[in-house]
DNA sequence: CCTTGTGTTGAG
DNA sequence: TCAACACAAGGG
């Protein structure tokens, strides 16, 4: 029972830029009975009767805790992540604005965002390792786990640029075969190379950097006849090279940079222990990841997912909300 | 004990 | 949806 007589203004705009929100208002006239905490100017963010901050977003009724900080800022930072994987990159933030125009490093975040659930990233949130996570992240990306067998060294020809799986194959007896072609599955194919399909096109050229820095050049078309797109011209000494044996995988990735460089890479069948060393003890299945939907295996994996997002808050207690 | 974060309500 | 407020749960 707190009466009002104190009449901090805690409407708006508040005189509390410098943190220290822990009591000390010091009422006058009285002593005990200043527990007015101090609102926050962030959205999404309310005190703590410790002089700490907690951040919270709501979603359907329901609250959603993304944990407490010491400062009101680092609570408003975590609100805005939270926003933003709850609500779209639109999302009305306290600091962050989506320029996913041209930064590179937003674009690279929110496709972090996307690949993780809203229950991973409120984890991350109020363990306080979201920062880490996206920087890890972010590394083994760029760095990239798999190393030319070739013997091209140097792969820090483009070291800073980031890029983003498009997606992988296992390639087919027939990829490697004499037919001098790789059949691109028509789901990743239309999702991520140019097309004009259709046409009797004679297809287009492309162009992919290997990790080597070495660019490839392979034509992509389309073959009505068989309804598939493949690339061609080129392929086989891609295949030559690399000595790529069925099996083995090669993966595409996009610069995510305006300049839209494509990526090609190729990773021996685990297992298989061709000509060099093969760099890690991968595991068997081959899992891909592109933007929180996994999409190629070669072990289970019976029922087909497609994009389906499953976000299961599992933190959420059991409360019935009698509305 | 102290802190977290949930229950809950009323305003927008 | 949102934050203010109270306070119980739970860790140390």
């Amino acid at each position: 029972m707190d009466a009002s007589c104190v009449d901090d203004q805690t409407t708006t705009s508040e005189t509390i830029s410098t943190v220290a929100p822990l009591v000390t208002t010091t009422s006058p006239d009285g002593e005990a009975m200043s527990k007015k905490l101090p609102s926050s100017q962030y959205k999404g963010v309310v005190p703590q009767p410790n002089g700490r901050w907690g951040a919270q977003i709501y979603e359907k009724h329901q609250r959603v805790w993304l944990g407490t900080f010491n400062e009101e800022g680092e609570a408003a930072k975590a609100y805005d992540i939270a926003v933003q994987r709850f609500r779209g990159r639109d999302a009305h933030t306290n600091f962050k604005q989506t320029d996913t125009d041209n930064d590179e490093h937003a674009t690279y975040e929110a496709n972090f965002l996307n690949r993780h659930s809203k229950a991973e990233i409120v984890d991350m949130l109020r363990k306080h390792t979201y920062n880490d996570e996206l920087e890890q992240s972010k590394r083994t990306l760029t760095i990239h786990k798999t190393i030319s067998r070739t013997g091209f060294n140097t792969f820090s020809g483009s070291s800073s640029d980031s890029r983003e799986y498009l997606f992988q194959k296992i390639v087919t007896p027939s990829d490697v075969g004499k037919l001098n072609r790789l059949v691109i599955p028509k789901q990743h194919a239309e999702k991520h190379f140019p097309v004009q399909k259709g046409t009797h096109s004679k297809g287009v050229l492309l162009h992919f950097e290997d990790m080597g820095s070495k660019v490839w050049r392979f034509r992509y078309s389309y073959w009505n006849s068989s309804q598939s797109y493949v690339l061609t011209k080129g392929w086989s000494r891609f295949v030559k090279e690399k000595n790529l044996k069925a099996g083995d995988s090669v993966s595409f990735q996009s610069s995510t940079g305006p300049n839209k460089q494509l990526y090609i890479d190729f990773e021996s069948k685990v297992g298989s222990n061709h000509t060099t060393e093969n760099i890690q003890p991968v595991e068997p299945v081959q899992i891909l990841r592109l933007f929180g939907v996994e999409i190629s295996s070669v072990s289970s994996c019976s029922g087909k997912r497609s994009n389906v997002e499953i976000d299961f808050l599992g933190f959420q207690s059991c409360k019935k909300k009698s509305y």
